[in-house]
RNA sequence: GCGAAAAUAGCUCAGUUGGUAGAGCGCCACCUUGCCAAGGUGGAGGUCGCGGGUUCGAAUCCCGUUUUUCGCUCCA
């Protein structure tokens, strides 16, 4: 664990060093659970970006992308659910310093009152035997018909309270009832205080006539809400997916693990379309795919796993975790949800507008099912990063840093360097650059013993590095360097563009 | 948000009972070397997270605040 940790702050600071990931507004000392991505960041995040929608979009004739503002109609939170239950109502322990969410104490106590009612029914049961007649029992037992009734007053109470935001209602409640901690029994509490998930602005400049909107916590509804659009302007037909990757805001109560929960973040979703009935097949196909798309980045078979999902969000039948190991453990990297036909009935409800779709093989209307793959990009990159950051020793007891990241994802692919910045070298260096550029990220360095560049570009991820020595004058050759074996290979200059192109193009990494 | 700990140069960290800030690495310039980092010379860079207070004097003591880490809580 302690190794774990290490890892953990050795890729922070990493992050820093080189330019992936800076702290946001860091003079000003910085903003809480908000990062910035620096010059080399944004290109791994971008080869990121890019291998999943090539992966999603380019390669799946039937899905297609789009990319929807985030800022949408307010309702559109109140038909996908997020207005209510992005609103937890928390209370503190003031003696044990332990939070809770008020509603689920209350839910807890009213549970134990319908279990005591349930004990006394199992009671009378082996009381009378076969003769016990349980319905009538509910009614006429005065112990269990005042069980249930405080039961029901309870939640009723509750949910109006909460209904009408009168969270000192809430606490009242807990009080009356003598709610206690229930690891230390204590009844010391804080007020109750509600905790928004949604980041809130207006639109329209002056307060009186302006609007109150949402920063989408989630990109999906943008999907949902056009899906009509898409499929009638794109003539698609089910099974279909639209993707997407966009920001999204969450107003987390505890951000934190630098970037793998931030309250501003990139998804990368996909939503598929298909008929009623079919919804599992395609949610077991889309857990196979997406697996094979982590896979197919070779870091390492035994770091991910699925975690099968017990109880269901709101509007799913089906849902699992592809989980990462990462420095801190295993966490969700992505989500594969079978989302049922709720976002889209709640919709139809909420607009009055019909989203259903004319099925031309079945001859019959229907509101599609969804299946969600949905991926955090920013997970993605800290798993990428701190999977590849290794301290390595060599073969002379030496050590290195190198960040092994999968070719494909470099941000910079290759470096190029004279073997001493005179003797012309540096120029003929320019011109691989000018041949190169065109096609990839490169570097160039001059400084210093080459040997020392090599580590320089070992530590940023760069793959590979072109050597320009004096006998490059003479026949136009060069030392190829592989940044995970230190391997040389001499090559003509006119091989080098095919010869790094095939190891670092989409298609061998996926194919493979 | 609550509790605990922490914040000194780009990074990792020293800094004694309060006496005016240092090292290693890194960075920049020049010289040297020239295929796997750490030769030479010179240089830049810190009002010690920020704001108050105590004191003749605060990186050091006190209060507040911001950020980070850990725990609680939450995670569609």
């Amino acid at each position: 664990m302690a190794n774990n940790d290490d890892q953990f702050k050795k890729v922070v600071s990493h992050a820093k060093e080189y330019g992936f990931i800076f702290g946001s507004s860091e003079i000003y000392d910085g903003l809480s659970a908000v990062y910035d991505y620096a010059q080399n960041g944004v290109l791994l995040k971008n080869n990121i970006r890019n291998y999943w929608w090539t992966a999603m979009v380019q390669l799946h004739q039937n899905i297609v992308g789009i990319d929807a503002a985030i800022l949408m109609h307010p309702t559109t939170w109140k038909a996908s659910g997020h207005v209510d239950a992005f609103n937890d109502p928390l209370i503190d322990n003031k003696d044990s310093k332990k939070r809770f969410r008020a509603d689920v104490l209350i839910e807890d106590y009213a549970e134990k009152l319908y279990q005591k009612a349930q004990k006394e029914i199992v009671k009378a049961r082996k009381r009378f035997g076969e003769s016990f007649d349980e319905e009538q029992y509910k009614t006429t037992n005065p112990r269990v018909v005042g069980y249930l009734a405080k039961q029901k007053e309870v939640l009723e109470r509750m949910a109006r309270s909460l209904e009408a935001e009168d969270l000192e209602d809430v606490k009242a409640l807990i009080e009356e009832l003598e709610i206690a901690d229930p690891d230390t029994g204590s009844k010391n509490w804080t007020d109750v205080r509600q905790f928004n998930l949604m980041f809130g602005t207006q639109i329209g400049a002056s307060a009186d006539s302006s609007t109150q909107v949402y920063l989408r916590p989630e990109t999906a509804q943008g999907i949902f809400v056009n899906y009509l659009n898409v499929q009638k302007s794109g003539r698609m037909r089910i099974p279909f997916g639209i993707a997407q990757t966009g920001k999204a805001f969450r107003n987390e109560i505890v951000a934190r693990q630098f970037i793998f929960r931030m309250r501003e973040f990139e998804q990368m979703e996909m939503q598929f379309f298909v008929r009623p009935g079919e919804e599992l097949k395609w949610y077991e196909t889309w857990k196979e795919n997406r697996l094979k798309w982590h896979m197919s980045l070779g870091m390492g078979e035994e770091n991910y796993r699925f975690h099968d999902h017990e109880k269901m969000a709101h509007y799913a039948n089906a849902a699992t975790d592809i989980e990462f190991n990462f420095p801190f453990g295993f966490k969700e990297l992505e989500g594969i949800h079978s989302r049922t036909d709720f976002d889209l009935k709640a919709h139809e409800e909420h607009s009055g507008k019909k989203l259903q779709y004319f099925d031309p093989e079945l001859g019959e209307n229907y509101t599609p099912y969804v299946v969600e793959t949905s991926i955090g990009l920013d997970r993605m990159f800290l798993a990428v990063l701190s999977n590849s950051l290794v301290n390595e020793t060599l073969e002379d007891g030496s050590t290195r840093v190198v960040l092994k990241l999968p070719s494909v994802l470099a941000p910079t692919k290759v470096a190029v360097l004279p073997l001493v910045k005179k003797d012309g070298l540096p120029d003929v260096a320019q011109e691989i650059i000018d041949i190169l550029k065109w096609d990839m990220t490169v570097a160039y360095d001059e400084k210093d013993a080459v040997g020392r560049r090599y580590r320089r570009q070992d530590a940023l991820g760069t793959p590979f590095c072109i050597t320009v020595d004096h006998q490059t004058i003479e026949d136009r050759t060069v030392t190829l360097r592989h940044r995970d074996s230190m391997k040389q290979d001499r090559v003509s200059i006119d091989e080098v563009s095919a010869i790094i192109g095939k190891e670092i193009a989409i298609k061998n990494w996926l194919t493979a």
